[in-house]
DNA sequence: GTTCGAACGTACTAGTTAGTACGGATCGAG
DNA sequence: CTCGATCCGTACTAACTAGTACGTTCGAAC
């Protein structure tokens, strides 16, 4: 009996998948472009092949798809995060590259950046609510710790700023990047993701914190 | 009749200074705090000491009130760039000052990096609207400009990072400490404004930017 | 071929929200 | 006093939007 189920499900849940992900796909652009709020059902509906009925069949309700886009772009940067090799890399080597990857995620999946902009002017109470993401998404500090752990022994690093400081540095840096983008473009007419700038902005952060974490602040030379 | 008229007019003006003030300074917090499109007009006008009514006569719609409370919170940013006290300090030492204003600024107006969030969500549609903030908002870089200038000139900076990189990588900073505070609490377990962190949350930006300008990439011996 | 449950579509409702019609208060001027 | 302009409050409406009632299709199992 089981197995038979199962066959039938199979069938069924197969075509249900692509209905949601279809949902969720349209979903999470219609949040990131619109926000919470301004995002509307309706239009989410009239953009997938399927209809509103739909969405609540297999979301229950605006909040819980709003939820489910959530972890599901959360989801994406814990892979790229996890699929960071830093192999034999020294150190400092190892810091540009953690930050280049991550300025790269963040850059390419700009509607993740929405997404948590949305969700931090709504004080992370959706966020607060996905033990997925609160127990998995701080992974990201452990390689850091790692690295930072290292190159402190070697006496190459300041021993003064953790791995979550280093996390913030380079997150604030590649989201700024996304974030804010257009009203940064309108007021210094400089778009911070044009594909010119975009290896020089990539190689500056890398400086950054290659320079702050081996520099001794206050046994620098007067400038 | 001009003098009699304005005699009348000064009179009334105080009192309806003091209603547009007050509705203003209400939906700074209510924007701030859900959106434009979740904030409420009928929640603003509960809280003001007058009614929607005079929210509508002094401010037409909702999306002019919006773009009033975005024009405010840019004009006193303004306010605080240019008190920006420089003097004789060296070139990196300024920098440092720059950093921790802008920091400062930030971490006390939390309401404007809300709105700033909120109107990069609606792609700066609102603030392209406002010819004061796109013509006096970019007075924070002249300052940087000439700093920047003298540190290259001496020898002390790299020339390949202008002003506006400074001051963006300086926003980034800053911003993300508000603009991002929740979701990074809620899942790294550290409110990146605590009181007991301030002070070394603005020194490293200052150390962050003196390193990365007066660090020469690539010339750093291997760690 | 009938049954059963999952997947789906149409048409609707209840509640909310931006915006307004209309009337009243206030106050200086003449 | 009373005129007129500014300032203000109450009560309403038109439009929108999340969510649902109800019916249909489809495919597998027996």
């Amino acid at each position: 009996m089981s197995e038979s189920s199962d066959v039938r499900e199979d069938a069924s849940t197969a075509r249900a998948l692509r209905t949601k992900e279809d949902i969720l796909r349209v979903a999470t652009a219609e949040f990131a472009a619109n926000g919470y709020a301004g995002a509307r059902v309706d239009e989410i509906a009239a953009r997938t092949r399927t209809t509103k009925r739909m969405i609540y069949y297999y979301f229950a309700s605006k909040e819980s798809l709003y939820l489910a886009v959530l972890e599901r772009v959360y989801a994406q940067i814990r892979q790229v995060e996890r699929g960071i090799q830093i192999g034999e890399l020294a150190p400092d080597e190892a810091l540009r590259r953690i930050a280049e990857a991550t300025y790269d995620h963040h850059t390419t999946h700009q509607a993740f950046i929405q997404l948590v902009s949305i969700e931090n002017i709504h004080r992370a109470e959706h966020l607060k609510q996905s033990d997925t993401i609160l127990r998995e998404n701080a992974t990201a500090i452990t390689l850091l710790e790692e690295v930072i752990e290292r190159g402190v022994r070697a006496g190459a690093f300041r021993d003064d700023v953790d791995a979550v400081d280093v996390h913030m540095v380079i997150s604030a840096y590649a989201c700024f990047h996304v974030a804010n983008r257009h009203t940064f473009a309108a007021i210094f007419d400089r778009d911070m993701l044009d594909p010119h700038l975009q290896d020089s902005h990539r190689r500056l952060i890398g400086d950054m914190i290659v320079a702050t974490m081996t520099d001794r602040p206050g046994a620098r030379p007067p400038v």
